[in-house]
DNA sequence: ACTATGGATCTTTTT
DNA sequence: GATCCATAGT
C-alpha cells in the first residue's frame, strides 16, 4: 500500500492532515466533515511511513467509538491494526495504572467506583460528620470534589475563604480521599488524575509511556478537561507528535470540566503547531446545514468556521406544535410512521432529547403506535440494582478491601444481619484498621451477640464457597456461582410480578454480557471483566442500523448521524435548559448542544414541541425555545404559528363561555373565572356535560384560532 | 430484623 | 412520578 492509495480517498485539506507525520498538529473539523475517515486515514499513513503500530496511541470519547476506529484501521492496514493503543482516557489510564498501582498505594485489582458508590460513601461521610443536610447536599458535595480533582486542588489545599462551610467540605474530601485508598478503589477522575501524578512523579514511567506513544491522536478534543490536557502534555513530552481533533462549536461537556481553553491554548503549550481546517461537509443537505449555522453564528468567541457543502438543497426543516407533550409525542409518532410507510428505515431515524426524563411520554406513544425503538442511555445497565448486587460480589472476589461492595452484599439477599450489626462490625474493623472482610475472617476475636455471630459465620462461608469455586472458572460460571451459592433469584424475587421479572431479565443479559466476554477475551479474567464493564456506556452497547428508531440524550448522540432527525421538547426551560439560562456562556454551550443536535441529520430534520408539559406530575406552561426562532423562516415548511393565547393573557370577559381545549379533557368551554394569579380558577364544562373547578395554573387552555 | 408506608426531594447533560 | 429515607408495625 502506498501514498496515493491511501490519499487519493480524501480531499485537499484531508490529505494535509495526513501528511504532517510530526510535530503538533490541530484539526478543526466541523460537523459532519469526515473527521474520522481523516483521523483513520492518518494512522494508515504512518504505518505506511514505517511507524510501528505499537508507537501510535489514538484517544477516543467512547469505547464504541474505539473499536469502530480499530475496524476501519483494519480495513486498510490488516492485521497489525491491532497492535495500535486505542481507548477512551479512562480506560488507557486504567490499564497504565493497574501496572504500577503498587507505586501509589493501590493493587492492581482496585475497583472503580460509580457515581452512586461515590455518592453513597459522601453520603455515610456526611452522616458521621452529622454535618446538616440541607447546607450539605451529597450531590453538590460530590460535584465540588469532582472539581478540586479535576484541578488538582489536595483537601489540604482547599482555602478557606470567607465561608465556614468550605472547610468542612474540604474535610469531607479528605475523609472521601482516604476512604477511597483503604478500599482499594478509583472514581472516574482517579483515573486520570493519578496517571497524572504517577508520571510526574516517577519520570522513568513517564520516559516509558513516552518512547511506547510516540504517536499521540486525541479525538473530541473540545471536550476534554484540564487534567487530560495534562496528560497529553506528559505523554507528548519528549516527541511533540500530538495532533488533535475537535470542533469548538460541538464543545458540550463543560460540565464534566471540558474546556474550551484546551483548544485555543494548544499551541502555546506545543509550540510551532500547525492548523488545519475541515470546512467541507459530507452529511447534511444545504438547508440543514443553513439552519444550523444560522443558530451557532449567535454564539460570540468561536474560533469560526464557514461550513459547505456540495450536497442537494434538500427538504426545508419540519416544525411540529403539540398541545401537550403527550400530544407532541403523538405527532411525532404520526409522522415517524407515515415516513416508514414511504420506505424510510426506522433504523435510519433518531429522537434527540435534551434530558433523559422526556423519554418517557415518548416511549409511550411508540408502544401506543406500535413502532419499535430503543432508548439509548438513562439509568445505566450496570447501575440496576439487581445487576450491581451481583457485580458487588464478583468486586469482593477480586478486590477483598472493598468494603462498599461488601456491605451491600452482606445482608443481599436478607440473612439476618441488619444495620445495627453491620454497623457493630464496621465499627471494629475501623478500630483495627483492617477491611470488613478481614474482621469476617478473625471473628473470634471480637464480642458480639452469639446470633449475629452465627449470621456473620454464615455469611463468611458462603463467601468463602463463592471465591473457592469460582477457581480457573470462566466470568458467566462465576456469576452463576453466586446465583447459585446465594440463592439470590428465588429469595429475592418472585416470578409472579412483571417488575421482578424484568429484573430477572437484567440478570439473564447480565450472564450473556459475561458470557460474551469469555468468547471474545483470549484469557478471560474477573478482573479484566470488571473493569471494562465499569467504563462501559449504553453507547457502547447499542447496535446501529436495528430496525427501531434511536432514541437518545443530545450528549449522547454526538459524533452520530441519521437520515431523519427529530429534536423534541424544543422549548426554553427544556432546551436551553433551565439552569443554564442565566448567563451567556451556559446559553452559549446550550445553544452548541441544539447545534450538535442538529447535525446529526443527513436529510430531514423535525423540531418540536408543546405548550405545556408534565413537571412533577402537575403541568406547566411553556414556550417555544429561543433557539427555533434563530432558524431562518424561509427554511422552515410552515412559518412558526403564533404562539397560542393563554387564559391569562385575555380579560376575563373575554374567556367566559369561550371553547378551548384542555390538555387532559380535551374541548371544553369555560363558564366563568374567580381569582387572580396563583390561585386562579376556572370553571369548565366537559364534552360529556360534566362541569369542573380547575386551577388556570395548572391547567393550560388553547384558544383555537387566535 | 424485616417490610410496608408515607414523606420529602428532586432531574441536566456523562466518563 | 420516581426514588430515597425515616419510621412504625410485624
Amino acid at each position: 500500500m502506498n501514498d496515493s492509495d491511501i490519499l487519493r480517498n480524501l480531499n485537499e485539506q484531508q490529505k494535509a492532515a495526513c501528511k504532517i507525520i510530526e510535530g503538533p498538529l490541530l484539526i478543526l473539523a466541523g460537523a459532519g466533515s469526515g473527521k474520522t475517515r481523516t483521523i483513520t486515514y492518518r494512522i494508515a499513513y504512518l504505518i505506511a511511513h514505517d511507524i510501528s503500530p505499537e508507537n501510535i496511541l489514538a484517544v477516543t470519547f467512547t469505547n464504541k467509538a474505539a473499536e469502530e476506529m480499530k475496524e476501519r484501521v483494519y480495513k486498510i492496514v490488516g492485521p497489525v491494526a491491532n497492535k495500535i493503543t486505542m481507548g477512551t482516557f479512562h480506560s488507557i489510564c486504567s490499564r497504565i495504572l493497574r501496572k504500577h498501582a503498587e507505586l501509589i498505594g493501590y493493587t492492581k485489582n482496585f475497583v472503580i467506583y460509580d457515581e452512586k458508590d461515590a455518592l453513597n460513601v459522601i453520603k455515610k461521610i456526611i452522616k458521621e460528620m452529622d454535618l446538616p443536610v440541607e447546607s450539605f447536599a451529597p450531590k453538590k458535595i460530590r460535584k465540588i470534589i469532582s472539581k478540586y480533582k479535576r484541578e488538582f486542588v489536595k483537601p489540604n489545599m482547599v482555602a478557606g475563604g470567607y465561608n465556614p462551610n468550605t472547610l468542612k467540605i474540604a474535610t469531607v474530601y479528605d475523609k472521601y480521599v482516604k476512604f477511597l485508598l483503604r478500599n482499594n478503589a478509583m472514581d472516574f477522575d482517579d483515573l486520570i488524575g493519578k496517571t497524572v501524578e504517577l508520571m510526574s512523579k516517577y519520570p522513568e514511567i513517564k520516559e516509558f509511556y513516552n518512547e511506547k506513544f510516540r504517536f499521540i491522536l486525541v479525538d473530541e478534543y473540545q471536550d476534554t478537561n484540564r487534567m487530560q490536557f495534562e496528560l497529553i502534555k506528559l505523554l507528548g513530552d519528549k516527541y511533540k507528535n500530538v495532533c488533535v481533533v475537535g470542533d469548538d462549536d460541538q464543545s458540550i461537556y463543560s460540565f464534566r470540566g471540558a474546556d474550551i481553553e484546551n483548544i485555543l491554548s494548544f499551541d502555546k503549550i506545543f509550540a510551532n503547531t500547525k492548523v488545519i481546517k475541515l470546512e467541507k461537509n459530507y452529511r447534511s443537505t444545504k438547508n440543514i446545514l443553513k439552519a444550523a449555522s444560522n443558530v451557532i453564528k449567535n454564539n460570540m468567541g468561536r474560533k469560526g468556521k464557514t461550513l459547505y457543502t456540495d450536497w442537494k438543497e434538500g427538504e426545508k426543516i419540519e416544525l411540529i406544535d403539540g398541545y401537550s407533550s403527550m400530544e407532541e409525542a403523538n405527532l411525532v409518532m404520526d409522522k415517524i410512521k407515515s415516513l416508514i410507510a414511504r420506505g424510510t428505515r426506522a433504523g435510519d431515524i433518531a429522537i434527540l432529547y435534551r434530558i433523559n426524563a422526556l423519554s418517557r411520554v415518548f416511549e409511550v406513544a411508540a408502544q401506543k403506535y406500535r413502532i419499535p425503538y430503543v432508548i439509548v442511555g438513562g439509568t445505566r445497565f450496570f447501575e440496576r440494582a439487581e445487576v450491581k448486587d451481583i457485580l458487588a460480589y464478583l468486586k469482593t472476589i477480586v478486590n477483598p478491601r472493598d468494603n462498599v461492595s461488601l456491605s451491600r452484599i452482606i445482608n443481599t439477599p436478607p440473612r439476618g444481619i441488619g444495620k445495627k450489626s453491620l454497623e457493630l462490625l464496621e465499627l471494629e474493623a475501623a478500630m483495627k484498621g483492617v477491611s470488613l472482610l478481614e474482621m469476617l475472617e478473625n471473628l473470634e476475636s471480637i464480642d458480639l451477640p452469639s446470633r449475629t455471630k452465627e449470621a456473620f459465620r454464615k455469611f463468611y462461608k458462603i463467601y468463602s464457597d463463592i471465591k473457592r469455586e469460582s477457581e480457573g472458572k470462566g466470568v458467566k460460571e462465576i456469576i452463576e456461582v453466586v446465583l447459585d451459592k446465594t440463592a439470590y433469584i428465588e429469595k429475592m424475587y418472585n416470578t409472579t410480578s412483571p417488575e421482578d421479572m424484568s429484573k430477572i431479565e437484567n440478570i439473564d443479559e447480565l450472564l450473556n454480557s459475561a458470557e460474551e466476554y469469555d468468547s471474545l477475551t483470549e484469557t478471560p479474567t474477573l478482573e479484566e471483566y470488571l473493569n471494562q464493564i465499569s467504563l462501559f456506556t449504553d453507547i457502547d452497547a447499542w447496535k446501529e442500523k436495528g430496525d427501531r428508531i434511536n432514541m437518545m440524550t443530545v450528549h449522547s448522540a454526538k459524533g452520530l448521524e441519521f437520515d431523519t432527525v427529530f429534536i423534541v421538547g424544543a422549548v426554553d426551560g427544556l432546551f436551553p435548559h433551565i439552569n443554564n439560562i442565566d448567563s451567556d456562556s451556559k446559553i452559549e454551550e446550550e445553544r452548541r448542544l441544539f447545534y450538535v443536535a442538529m447535525t446529526r441529520a443527513k436529510e430531514k430534520l423535525f423540531v418540536s414541541y408543546s405548550h405545556t408539559r408534565d413537571f412533577r406530575g402537575s403541568f406547566m406552561p411553556s414556550v417555544v425555545s429561543r433557539f427555533i426562532k434563530e432558524i431562518p423562516e424561509e427554511l422552515l415548511v410552515e412559518k412558526r404559528k403564533p404562539h397560542v393565547k393563554t387564559i391569562n393573557e385575555l380579560p376575563a370577559e373575554n374567556v367566559s363561555n369561550k371553547l378551548a381545549i384542555h390538555p387532559v379533557f380535551g374541548k371544553i368551554r369555560i363558564l366563568k373565572t374567580v381569582g387572580e394569579g396563583e390561585g386562579k380558577r376556572a370553571y369548565i364544562a366537559l364534552e360529556n356535560g360534566e362541569k369542573k373547578w380547575v386551577l388556570v395554573k395548572y391547567a393550560r387552555f388553547k384558544f383555537p384560532e387566535e
